[in-house]
RNA sequence: GGACAGGUGGCGGAGUGGUUAAACGCACCAGACUGUAAAUCUGGCGCUCCUUGCGGGCUACGGAGGUUCGAAUCCUCCCCUGUCCA
């Protein structure tokens, strides 16, 4: 395994929450996390220096998309992916499983691997677990994440076991061919599978611990499952993984999903929902969200959200945002993304507060009776 | 004054006798989005009624009248707009 160090600092009585903190290559991350994602090198519609500003400690890059354009080896030239895109702190890449998923259309899967059809000219690709892990090691990222299936929802108990034992075999090959080409710098995380079932969970994790790895991601949830089905198998994993390692729910998820994931041990996350969301007018506050983009807010001269301290509402009323939302305006993005980042890492920053002030319970339950997503 | 061209739903613009409440685009209204093929996509968009259905009624293609079983589409007159000629 890597030089990868992850502190568990606090436990919450009540709850599996934890508080913890991640040494990284480019630097400590204080978890619970949340990792804006910046899929082709680039959290879409902000710079890397905003992006701090607002306090984001780690951003997720896509492995796949960087493979097809503009290519891994021109970035390893460039001098890694974070001196690529200006981004100085912790990178973690997702291998393209997720690809698997939502390009299924494009792609071929066998035990070896998968056959893609390039979602931007149809040319032939070809992934393998190998391949996404040499295309990690030459990104340069903090965390390598292995090859996945993330199958899609629902599932036959027998097409999840037969999928989760296939992506069990690509952990075991990752985990090989990491030791064997990846920077010692480099953690990698396992990815367990076995879709809404306890005992294909179990079984995956089992394979997971026994080939070892810096961290334990959760993966094929948030797939359209109903959330309480996805708190069940997030719950039912807490026991079963190490404690001192961190874990990592992939694509997830709303701001009541990463507060209900926290409670039940979850240290990382990343999700598009808050920077998609944000471009498409749908902006969150405590109180539930809005769309700016209704006309209910066209004379509206208060901020998206009384109580948020993000600059956007300390300068910017609903009136002005919905005009530039209508109008296609870029800067409507910018605004909107930095809103919902601001809200998203906000939201992380409470929830760490509130463990470390053995607090948690209160917060969670507030989210709770507040009726938000 | 004359010669052409043309007036279609909020706008632009198809449609030249019937399945046309009227293509398509824009605008507008609403919705979806969870390891980003997404600044994307979907739906609605005359009024009205109800037992909400490929349902009923009404109104609608400049105006009025006419032909026809049936007219945005054909005819007559009128009004208006554009271009050109005097």
């Amino acid at each position: 395994m890597g030089q990868m160090k992850f502190e568990l600092l606090k436990t919450d009585r009540a709850t599996q929450a934890r508080r913890g903190r991640l040494h990284l290559a480019h630097g400590v991350v204080e978890t619970p996390v949340f990792m804006p994602v910046g899929t082709h090198g680039a959290v879409k519609a902000v710079m890397p220096e905003q992006l701090v500003t607002l306090g984001a400690e780690m951003i997720l890059a896509n492995a796949y998309h960087l493979f097809v354009r503009p290519g891994h080896e021109l970035v390893r030239d460039q001098g890694g992916l974070h001196r690529f895109m200006g981004w100085d702190r912790p990178i973690l890449t997702d291998s393209g499983g997720y690809q698997v998923f939502s390009l299924s259309d494009l792609r071929k899967i066998d035990d070896d691997g998968v056959s893609f059809r390039s979602h931007l000219d149809g040319s032939p690709l070809y992934l393998s677990p190998e391949v996404a892990i040499d295309i990690q090691a030459a990104l340069g990222s903090d965390v390598v994440m292995v090859l996945d299936d993330c199958l899609a929802y629902p599932a036959t108990h027998e097409e999840a076991a037969r999928s989760m034992r296939r992506s069990m075999a690509w952990a075991v090959r990752s985990r090989a061919h990491f030791d064997a080409v990846a920077s010692p710098s480099q953690a990698l995380f396992g990815i367990v599978q076995g879709a809404v079932f306890p005992d294909l969970r179990k079984e995956s994790t089992g394979r997971l611990l026994e080939a070892g790895f810096d961290g334990y991601a959760i993966g094929g949830l948030a797939v359209g499952e109903p959330a309480p089905d996805m708190y069940d198998v997030v719950e039912a994993q807490d026991p079963l993984l190490p404690r001192d390692r961190p874990r990592y729910l992939m694509g997830v998820g709303t701001p009541r999903n990463l507060i209900e994931c926290v409670a039940r041990g979850i240290d990382m996350f990343d999700c598009v929902m808050p920077t998609r969301h944000a471009r498409n007018g749908w902006l969150f506050t405590r109180d539930g969200h809005i769309v700016i983009r209704n006309s209910r807010y066209r004379s509206d001269e208060n901020p998206i959200d009384a109580k948020c301290r993000c600059p956007v509402c300390r300068k910017y009323s609903r009136a002005y945002l919905r005009h530039l939302s209508v109008s296609k305006e870029i800067l409507s993005s910018v605004l909107n993304t930095i809103h919902n980042l601001f809200f998203y890492l906000d939201t992380m920053r409470r929830i760490r507060h509130f463990i470390e002030f053995e607090r948690f319970s209160e917060l969670l339950a507030v989210v709770r009776n507040s009726g938000a997503q």
